[in-house]
Formats: structure tokens, C-alpha cells, sequence
DNA sequence: CGCCCGATTAAGCAAAGCTGAACCATGCTG
DNA sequence: CAGCATGGTTCAGCTTTGCTTAATCGGGCG
């Protein structure tokens, strides 16, 4: 059995940056902490911290904090069987991979459905999300896309549904004369990432030329509405951000009701049982609040 | 993190049955041994040891000597990634539900394969192995039936071939004139347990009114083959352990030629990868040795 | 150039936790 | 039924681990 008070040193330094907050973190002093990561490394025979501003970990380091983590995954399902245990010193951080949009529409309310954990979650820029549960960097994930990752349990979420927007001043700029293929391969339009093919797919949609706009880059959720509100082009923005400012003008779709469903998945490691059973069925219960059940054309923008 | 030099103890305690072998076990005095159990015990509030010949575990005691079982699991997954760790103190076990049959056939080669590992086999009597592997007690299965349990990966492993045998005494004393419907239906069969349907299973393929012969019950392995050698009766038997009997003419098939193929399948929880992952590929490559590839009818003896 | 923040090292001390020996319960044997 | 062996527990004493406090180092910034 390996010595864990000094692999708690380990991982509270990586995870808070610094021996200082590590210490206070676990009630001992900086000094406790230091001893405890020095003796950890002289045993082991390599560096696990790289010290600067913040405290990184190592590969090695790395590895052993998750480890550490796993663990307390373990443990957090042992105390939900067994009373009596003494709590946990630190509380119990879920690494998630999210998608942005997911993140800013509806992932939030999934997260209150968890009190007394602690998220750390990970935007899943360019597709990394599946290579990230495969490696166990993170223990869940949500994504656009339906890449099945093995070892994991995959649920469909529900679709959230984007339209195409674009301000009212936009419209009359470029759209004087309605939308068409013409002006559509002339307006300039918004792209979250290299990867976002929303735009190309709603195109496709209505017009079978499927026209190639010029785009702005806006790698933000709500950047990309803004970029909408300000008339710097029209984007696919999901319906829970812009109903507001469809409702109330500030916004017009392109094609008044043609969304695009883009249904999510909720794809869960298998390390360790009740912990994340509550977290899936938590986000299960959010995401079926707010997606759209009825199943539509996949893979979507994962940035 | 929970107190792990405690924990070990308690686990090494009833992993050995007492605390005298588990001293010795992690070098220690058995004095040392008991004053962390009763630390543990004094702590939790709780009797986790029952003292006796052997010691074993409270429900409390065996859920925590499961978590650090768990623990250890994640603990050897480290190492292999992580070279240069303190070599483990105790031997990684692995807990594995076998049906009878396989044990007594071609599982132990697929031990072999696994040096370093210790193996805890749990015969599978009347189909425990399921909820075991549900409640997390062994860490994978193999079974005679496909039931599929969920959060496991169920991989197919060939079939394992019976015959009906019987030695050429019984048969001349009871099939005089040949194999038919009403000798059949007094010849005295042999019977692994109650859940043991491979005759009855045998029987229909041989005769449209599916007989139902009185039967002796020998719920192990080679006490059936060596009912049939004794000429108590007929019974299933894997081809692996009545092979040499047949080819010397200890032992007959009731009906020549007309095997009966028992599909098993490797079910493999998913706490943890790599040993886990090791021990699939060496269970598959030993049941490919042995096993029959073509499929066949299910559900088998599972005792 | 010197100050400040944060990590490290050194010294001393408290206590956790071990050993060894005595003690007790249980079950087996003469 | 006494006597004894086995195995777990208790207790006293000591070793050692690992903490704190305080001094030291080193790098970034005014």
C-alpha cells in the first residue's frame, strides 16, 4: 500500500498551485509540505512538482495525482455505503469534459444537482475529449459528438437546438433582398473553431449549392452572440441564448424556424460506481429539461 | 484520504484469517496488528473483525477490505505506468467467479498466464456470480450463461464440449439393446446441482419426449467423471477431462458422436485497466486454446 | 541594489505506533 | 478434569516518524 498522507502533499500542491495553499489545505504547515513532496521524490527518484508560479506537476507527478484522485473517487463511494466514516478532507473534485455551448446553456444547472462536490471542468477543444476519458484525464464527458469511447457508458442527452441568427441591422445589409444562395455566399458569417461545421450543416440545409461565407473566428459561447448583437455576421447560436433577443428583437433568424438540432451525449468512465451514478443521473435530469428529445443530425461544435 | 496503514491491516487480517499470519504478512508484531484493527473498530464504532478460527469479516470489515482490494488494483494499474514506485507489500489478488466446469478444464492454464498475481476463484454456485460482480465481491466471471451485468464487458469465449458418458459396464447393465426413449428414461443419470440443466439440455437433442431419468446429485468436477468411471451413472462430461477415458475405452458416449458445446463468456468489471486488461487477454488466449470457436446453445452448468 | 514572497532546511519536540512480555480465553489432550 | 498449547489482547517502554518553529535561500520586482 503506498504512503497516501504523502501523496495527498503531492496532489493538494498540483491542484492548488502552491505548498502554501497545499498547507492550509491540509492544516499542516508549508514546511509539512515540502518535507512530505521532497521525501516523495527522493523515494521514488524523480521530480514530481516543477516549482514556479503556479506549482505544476511533472508527468510523474501528474500520473500519481491521479491517482490520488481515483482513489478518492473510491472512497467517496465507500462512505456513501458505509456510515461512520470519517470525512473527507478534501472535497471530492469531478474532472468533466464539456462542450462550450453545453457549458454555457445548460451544464450549470446539472452542477447544482452535485452539492458538496467540486467540478473541474475542461473545455474540449478539438476533439481531445474522447482521448481525455480513454487516458482517464477526466471521468465524464459531454460532447457533440457520438464517438463512442470504450470503458465508457455512453447516454444520449437530448438535443440542443441552435438557429441561425443575426441582428436586425445585419439583415438589412446583407439580406436586403431575403436570403438566398447569392447573398449567402457573400455575408460574412461567425465560426466558433476550425472544427465547428454548424454553419456549413444549417447551410446545408437550405440551400443545396451549400455556399462557402467568409467567417470570423470567435471561439466563445457568448462572444459568438455578442458577435451576432453587434452585426458582425450571423452564426448558429443555441436557442437558449438567444430567445431573449429573439423575442424581443435584438436578433432575427436567418430562416425564421429553421433550427438545427444537435444532439449531446453523456459518455461516464467506468472507474468507480455511486459518485458518478449520481452525477449522470443529475445531468441526465438537467440536460432532459432543456435538450430536445427528438433525435436530429449529429456531431456538432466541440471547441 | 482515509488511513491506509489501518486499513491494510484490517484487510490483511481477513484476507488471512488471523492476525498472527497477517502479521507477518506486513512484518510487524501480531500485537501491532491488533491494536490498528481495534483502532479501526474504536474509531468507525464498529466490530469489523469476528475473532475466531479463521477470523472473518463484519459486512462493515468486508466492504473496506473490498476498497482497499479496489485501492490495490488501481495501486498496480500505477505501476505499470510509473516505474521506480516501492514494490507492492502484498500481492495483487485478484477475486474471479469460474464456473465449476472451467476450473476443473482449461482455467488454470489462463492463471499462468498472470505471474505475479494471486487468484481468489469463487465457484459460481447457482448463479451468485451475477450478483457478485454487480456488488463489486470479484472483479470478473466466467459464466456458463450470457446473463449480461451491467457496467461489465462480457466477452465470448468459446465453447466448452461436453459428452454423454458412461462406462461400458453401466451400459451393458442398462442400455442392453441400445440408447432409446424408455431405457433412457430409467437409466440413473448424474446431476451436477439443481441448476445443472446439461442433461435435460442432452436429452432433448437425443429424443423428441425428453425423458426424465432419477439421477444422483455430484456437485464437483471430477466426482462426476468419477461417478461415471464408477458406473453410477451417465452424465455430462467436458470432453478435456473424459478425453483419455474415451480413447481407452474406460468410458463410452451413450451416443457416439453426438456432443453438446456450452458457450462461456468473460465478464470483467471495469474499476480498473490494465490488470484487469491483462488478465482478458490472458483468459481469452487460454480459452482459445482449449475452447470450441463455432457456436452453440447457451446456458449451462453453472455450480 | 535591496526588499519581499515563497520554498527549503535545521533543530527540537510531541506523539504515533512499534516491540516484548505478561495476560487471558478457548479448545484439545492425557 | 487438570494441564497445556494456541492465538488474541493489554500494557509499559522505547524508537522513530513527522510536525512546528525559526532561520536560510533564491528569484522577481520596485
Amino acid at each position: 500500500m503506498l504512503d497516501y498522507p504523502l501523496l495527498s502533499a503531492l496532489a493538494a500542491v498540483i491542484r492548488t498551485g502552491s505548498f502554501e495553499r497545499a498547507a492550509q489545505q491540509l492544516h499542516v504547515t508549508p514546511s509539512a509540505v515540502s518535507q512530505r513532496v521532497k521525501l516523495l521524490e527522493e523515494r521514488l527518484g524523480s521530480v514530481l512538482v516543477v516549482r514556479g508560479q503556479p506549482c505544476t506537476g511533472t508527468a510523474a507527478g501528474l500520473r500519481l495525482c491521479q491517482h490520488v484522485e481515483r482513489v478518492a473517487l473510491l472512497e467517496s463511494d465507500l462512505r456513501d455505503t458505509l456510515p461512520g466514516l470519517p470525512p473527507a478532507d478534501a472535497p471530492l473534485i469531478l474532472r468533466i469534459a464539456v462542450n462550450a455551448d453545453s457549458l454555457a446553456t445548460w451544464f450549470i444547472a446539472a452542477m447544482t444537482g452535485m452539492p458538496g462536490c467540486l467540478f473541474d471542468l475542461v473545455l474540449d477543444d478539438q476533439d481531445h475529449s474522447a482521448e481525455w476519458l480513454r487516458q482517464g484525464e477526466v471521468v465524464a464527458a459531454v460532447t457533440a459528438s457520438a464517438a463512442p469511447v470504450p470503458g465508457c457508458s455512453s447516454h444520449p442527452l437530448g438535443a440542443l437546438r441552435y438557429r441561425a441568427t443575426a441582428s436586425p441591422d445585419y439583415m438589412r445589409r446583407h439580406f436586403p433582398r431575403g436570403v438566398d444562395e447569392e447573398s449567402l455566399s457573400r455575408a460574412p458569417c461567425l465560426t466558433f473553431n476550425r472544427k465547428d461545421r454548424l454553419q456549413a450543416q444549417w447551410l446545408a440545409t437550405v440551400s443545396r449549392k451549400a455556399p462557402v461565407p467568409p467567417t470570423h473566428w470567435l471561439p466563445a459561447s457568448q462572444a459568438f452572440v455578442d458577435g451576432a448583437l453587434a452585426g458582425l455576421g450571423w452564426g448558429m447560436n443555441p436557442d437558449l441564448l438567444v430567445a431573449g433577443h429573439l423575442a424581443a428583437g435584438r436578433l432575427v433568424e436567418l430562416v425564421p424556424g429553421r433550427p438545427l438540432d444537435v444532439p449531446l451525449f453523456w459518455q461516464q468512465s467506468r472507474i468507480s460506481g455511486s459518485v458518478l451514478a449520481d452525477l449522470t443521473r443529475a445531468v441526465l435530469r438537467a440536460g432532459r429539461d432543456v435538450l430536445h428529445q427528438p433525435s436530429a443530425p449529429q456531431g456538432g461544435r466541440d471547441g
